[in-house]
DNA sequence: CTATTATATAAACAATTGTTTATATATGGA
DNA sequence: TCCATATATAAACAATTGTTTATATAATAG
């Protein structure tokens, strides 16, 4: 039971539900995540590290970064970040969206192609 | 996506797992929950609250007393309700199902038949 | 080797949540 | 009307959780 109320309370704040949504596209590193959110950075390893304790994401490290990655193993957690994913509009994440945009490379926040990939400026250029 | 936290929030502790599992077979007066949690009364009446809050569970007043149910109205908390009823063991419950047996009526701790409803010990003899 | 970058961890603090004890309110029975 | 019961609410307190700032660790580039 207490495993349960471990999950559940993971999924109760409402920073980890938006970085559960960043990555439903795929694996994030720290420093996407960080831009897309636009926090601090500590903060971010804090909820990171909550939801990997309760198993809703697995991390895979690759030289310098730390890529996040959601984890739905069994069918329980499928079912609940399923349940994340259709609960939050689109609207509700727009801004996370752009800005991971934005820090990923493609354009700037006016919408010009920058391509940050690769600069001083990209973090984490895989 | 603040009302889905919310969700989450009310489902993330212990004994409101239990009193969602209590809640399975049909509603409750406050009386009885707080017998089979074997806890005090106000702390029974704050986590039902949350409960509440967070749209899981309504009540029904019936003279002086309040009866709890499930609210499971729409699909997302049926879905939410049904992954807590599946996700705790029946030996995680079995005290507070005795608990309640017991209050209820039926029979004391060791098994033999008691029937306390309508004696002055059941608060809640509908 | 040194500097820089990505991330984690720790410490101090703030905010939220849960618990306890006491009391208020409401209902029905004597 | 007075009393007992069922429940809620409030106040004080304890515990947990989240945030910030500073620092440590590890990896890579130069």
């Amino acid at each position: 039971m207490k495993e349960l109320a471990t999950v559940f309370k993971a999924l109760s704040d409402e920073t980890r539900l938006r970085i559960i949504k960043l990555l439903e596209k795929g694996e994030l590193c720290v420093c996407d995540i960080t831009a897309a959110l636009d926090m601090v950075q500590p903060k971010v390893s804090f909820h990171l590290n909550t939801l990997k304790g309760a198993g809703l994401i697995k991390d895979r490290k690759a030289g310098r970064w730390i890529h996040y990655s959601l984890e739905n193993g069994d069918m329980r957690k499928r079912f609940l970040l399923l349940t994340v994913m259709e609960g939050i509009s689109a609207d509700a994440v727009k801004d996370d969206l752009k800005r991971l945009e934005v820090f990923l490379g493609g354009k700037d926040a006016k919408g010009a192609v920058v391509s940050l990939r690769g600069s001083t400026k990209r973090c984490c250029g895989e």
